[in-house]
Order: structure tokens, then sequence, then C-alpha cells
DNA sequence: TAAATCCTGTCA
DNA sequence: TGACAGGATTTA
């Protein structure tokens, strides 16, 4: 569910909540599996003592840098949340699989009721690093030039919509800003990544950077289960030009939006304003 | 390139 | 009751 906005959203709120922060001890751990690359007992006896130095974000992986080199990585997948409690007091929320005690009694809380998020151990940088370059292309707002998006679509085969799924090509995009971001562009979702004129990469470049942008600034989208670190939502679901629009005019040409799977993923667009190009006859 | 998989909740 | 969900990996 979070998508690049809504994690740089936690990140900065829990950034000023939690750095410098000692860690108590862990508990709730009640879903093994959420740790993928650590036993739950190495957790417990790892953190306790440990201090947050950074929140930190790459693609949809939040980063939390701890003293001694640790480094604890979280991603939410569709339904988690991290959730901060400034004093330990409220009721746990059902479908918390994780908490985080520290020293002042303030919690930071995992909760995740799909149990497809991930809660990752690196006892290094260097790990971590490995980690995340396996996965990760590059950050979208981090100097995305013309020359840049061409030089990662050059080689590139498939779908616009595939393409801007795919971690590797760019981090941190996933289904509901890939269509705001092809509208915002007037691409169509299926057009061949390799067939983009020099305009069309231009459009389509800012547009990658101004949608995250702006949704960052409205401090990202709460479709359905989205809540930041402090426990409110987001507020750029009102902004959505197509994303869950079928039916409903396209803000540009007022035409009817269309639903679609595309990718295998719901795909909202404007078939008048993002059309594919015709065929060229031989 | 596509389908199956991991899960639970919600909505039509 | 069934379809669908903001993700990503594994398998065919």
């Amino acid at each position: 569910m979070p998508e690049l906005p809504e994690v740089e959203t936690t990140a900065r709120g829990l950034r000023e909540r939690i750095v410098g922060k000692r860690i108590a001890e862990v508990s709730g751990i009640d879903w093994p599996r959420m740790l993928p690359n650590a036993a739950p007992e190495l957790l417990a006896a790892v953190l306790p003592s440990l201090t947050v130095e950074l929140v930190d974000r790459r693609g949809k992986y939040l980063i939390l840098g701890l003293s001694d080199d640790r480094w604890l990585t979280i991603h939410r997948k569709m339904s988690g949340n991290l959730v901060f409690d400034p004093d330990g007091a409220s009721l746990l929320a059902p479908h918390t699989h994780l908490v985080i005690h520290f020293e002042d009694s303030s919690e930071l809380r995992f909760v995740d009721p799909r149990k497809f998020g991930r809660v990752y151990l690196f006892l290094d940088r260097e790990e971590l690093d490995r980690f995340l370059a396996q996965r990760l292309g590059p950050e979208p707002l981090a100097d995305l030039t013309v020359a840049r998006l061409r030089s990662l679509v050059e080689g590139r085969r498939g779908r616009l919509k595939s393409l801007l799924l795919d971690q590797r090509f760019l981090a941190g995009i996933g289904n509901l800003y890939a269509d705001e971001i092809l509208w915002d562009a007037r691409l169509h979702p299926e057009r061949s990544a390799g067939s983009l004129t020099r305009p069309e990469l231009r459009r389509l470049a800012d547009a990658i950077v101004r949608v995250l942008t702006e949704a960052i600034q409205r401090r990202g989208t709460s479709f359905s289960t989205y809540l930041d670190a402090s426990g409110q939502p987001g507020e750029n679901q009102s902004s959505l030009q197509v994303y869950g629009r079928a039916g409903l005019p396209c803000p540009r040409c007022a035409r009817p939006i269309e639903r679609r799977v595309i990718a295998q993923r719901g795909t909202w667009l404007c078939p008048h304003c993002q059309r594919l190009p015709r065929p060229a006859v031989p």
C-alpha cells in the first residue's frame, strides 16, 4: 500500500520523534515470517540498549540507523503501518506484530493486517547497502533528468506501466502513482518504453518528479488504510486525477476515465488523453 | 510475460 | 459470496 510519498512522510514523522531514543526492549512478535533474516530471539537480543541515530528512506523501505552500526529496515507492503505512541499507554491495535519500547516508555509499533510486511535486521551498513542495491534502482527524486531517464529506459523492453512498477528501474513508484504519473505525462500504460520520443521522455520525467513531490507535500495518499507515524491520514487522495476514478470525468478532457487490468494490476487511464500511437504501416 | 503465492479486510 | 486491494518474489 504505501509508496514513496507515504514512506517519505512516515520517515519524516518518525525522524523528529525517535532519533536519539534508546531502545529498552522489543515485544509482541507473533509472526516470525515477518522477519526473513533474523530470528525473533536475535532481534530481542540485539536491539535493547541501542540508540536510534537516523531515520531514512530508500524506495519503499524505511531505514532505522541504530548505534553500533545496526540497521533495521521495514517494508510495509500492502497494509503495514508504523505507529508511534508517545507514552506507550494506548491499547495495542489489532494486528500489531512488533513493538519497540524506548527507555522513555514511548513505543514504535508495527501494525499489519495482511502480514505481508517485512522487517530486516542488518549487522552493518555494508550488508544493508548490498540488500538495497540488489533490489532497487535510482531514487526518482534525485536528479531525474531526461538524459538520465533515457539511459534508464534504453535497453528496457516492456510496457511503461510495468516498467514504472519495476523497483529496479526506479525505486518507490507503485500502482497508484504509476497511473497518476502516466496520466500527467499523457502516455498510455501499454506504450512500449523503448519507443518514447524525446518530448515524451521529457513529459515522463517531469510527471514523475511533479506527482511524487506534490504527493509528499500533501503527506501521502490515504486511499484506504495508510496512516502516518502520528496516526493521521494523508491529504493527497483528494488530488488524485485517475486512480480509482472509473467513470468520472477526466480532469483534462472531461471524457470518462476507464479501468482496465494491465500488468496484472488495476489501471486507470483516460483513453482520450493517453492514446497509443498508431502503429506504423510498413 | 503471466500466474501463483503470501494474508486479512472491505465492499458490491 | 466473490472480487479486489497502494507489493514483490518465485515459479511456469
